[in-house]
RNA sequence: GGAAGGGUAGCGAAGUGGUCAAACGCGGCAGACUGUAAAUCUGUUCCUUCGGGUUCUAUGGUUCAAAUCCAUAUCCUUCCA
């Protein structure tokens, strides 16, 4: 069965959209929030777990699951919903990213992008046509195509080579695309330079995706400033009719800001990072459950948060196992930090349906950061 | 009772005359993390009014100079009786 994505409702006053993603018999509200679970699975979390917190899409690597266990593994097993028994919608990156964090600028060719693969020295070579095949292999539902993910601070003469590659790449990934059940995206590039990302844009359209993706944000410590310019720069070049994601993205701000400007979709690793970095989210900011000043504090993460750490556990523990390297401390609060994100998404959501989403906004900017909030 | 080895910062452990306020690891205290080479990485960890002050079991000594050499005391470990 393949997603099928409706519009429900435009903002009047910015580019925020209420939509929904149906699956089969499932349905799914947009805006929304996917965790990642690079390995075919969402780090210290059991399918169920990931489900309990409100999760509807959730995400997979192309490039991870082509070495371990390799794509054919996972077609044997019935695909990538029976081998991790995820039945929610899963989407694979395409390996894309890793062409930016694994990769060296002389790696990156026309025909596609050498890696070293760290664990055994092995030289590795993927293409677009190979990450779309790996992927049809997977059966996800929706399918990435292969990018080049240039560093934020690239030049606008590399950028441009770099994107009109991405969209020759995009077409040839197109080509073999064969998975009828699949979705498969473009994805824009251009960096901070508008005239790169609408160009990008309108070229990947041309080709004609079921959805479209903004790659290349939040780099190498762009300015929020410049990352919530280039949601606009692009999605401003987009049908309305197709679902918009912003890979990669995942700081509460981030996201509203994301949604003020049009998009429907966000991943990110930040709420299980974090949690088993021992921080959790939490309305009125950040905190680091490592901190001293929890040793005592039986009192829950939020209050009022439904998640099932906060019902059951206090930061004192919490704290208790995270000092204890015990994985149920980083499990307690990926829940709790995926549930937040989604409690997030459907705060935006109630704020669109009512147009007060940039009055929300302010609000949650004043009680996260406490007057500490700086865009640039 | 005899023989041998040893006591170094919160803990473990390097250092055997000056470049030692003393490597390194752990623990502690903080920080970072945005399509996961990340349960990782970084900083810091004797006191300080940032000038300096006080340290390497204790005391005394040798020396221009001692964690380092000598003497005594004390505690610990192993082996023998």
């Amino acid at each position: 069965m393949k997603l099928e994505y409706t519009l429900i409702q435009k903002s009047k006053r910015n580019s925020a959209r209420l939509g929904k993603v149906k699956y089969g018999d499932k349905e799914y509200p947009t805006p929304m929030f996917m965790p990642v679970g690079t390995n075919a699975t969402v780090k210290t979390l059991s399918p169920e777990e990931v489900k309990e917190t409100g999760t509807g899409i959730c995400l997979a690597n192309t490039y991870h699951l082509w070495l371990k266990p390799g794509e054919d593994v996972v077609n044997k097993a019935g695909g990538l919903h029976k081998f991790m028994n995820y039945d929610g919608p899963i989407l694979t990156d395409s390996g894309g990213f890793q062409v930016f964090s694994l990769a060296n600028a002389k790696d990156i060719t026309e025909e596609g992008v050498k890696f070293k693969n760290f664990e055994n020295g092995d030289t590795l070579f993927l293409t677009p046509e190979k990450s779309i095949e790996i992927q049809n292999k997977l059966d996800s539902d929706i399918a990435m195509s292969f990018d080049e993910c240039p560093p934020a601070s690239a030049n606008h003469d590399y950028m441009q080579k770099s994107i009109e590659r991405t969209i020759r790449w995009a077409k040839r990934g197109k080509d073999v695309h064969n998975n009828p059940n699949q979705m498969l995206f473009g994805i824009v590039q251009g960096g901070y330079f508008e005239d790169l990302r609408k160009y990008s844009a309108e070229k990947t359209v041309e080709i004609g995706f079921d959805g479209y993706a903004i790659g290349g944000v939040a780099n190498d410590h762009e300015s929020k400033e410049h990352v919530f310019e280039e949601f606009a720069f692009s999605t401003k070049y987009l049908p309305e009719d197709k679902l918009r994601y912003a890979m990669g993205i995942g700081d509460p701000i981030d996201l509203i800001e994301g949604v003020i400007r049009g998009v429907d979709l966000f991943d990110c690793v930040s709420p299980t990072r974090l949690a088993r970095h021992g921080h959790a989210y939490t309305m009125k900011g950040k905190i680091n459950l490592k901190n001293s000043k929890y040793k005592e504090d039986f009192t829950p993460i939020e209050e009022d948060c439904d998640c099932y750490a906060c019902k059951h556990y206090t930061k004192a523990y919490i704290k208790h196992l995270i000092s204890c390297d015990e994985t149920f401390g980083a499990r307690l609060l990926s829940i709790h930090n995926i549930r937040f994100l989604h409690r997030l998404m459907a705060n935006i959501r109630d704020n669109i349906k009512t147009d007060t989403l940039e009055e929300y906004r302010d609000e949650f900017v004043k009680e996260y950061y406490g007057g500490n909030y700086e865009s640039k």
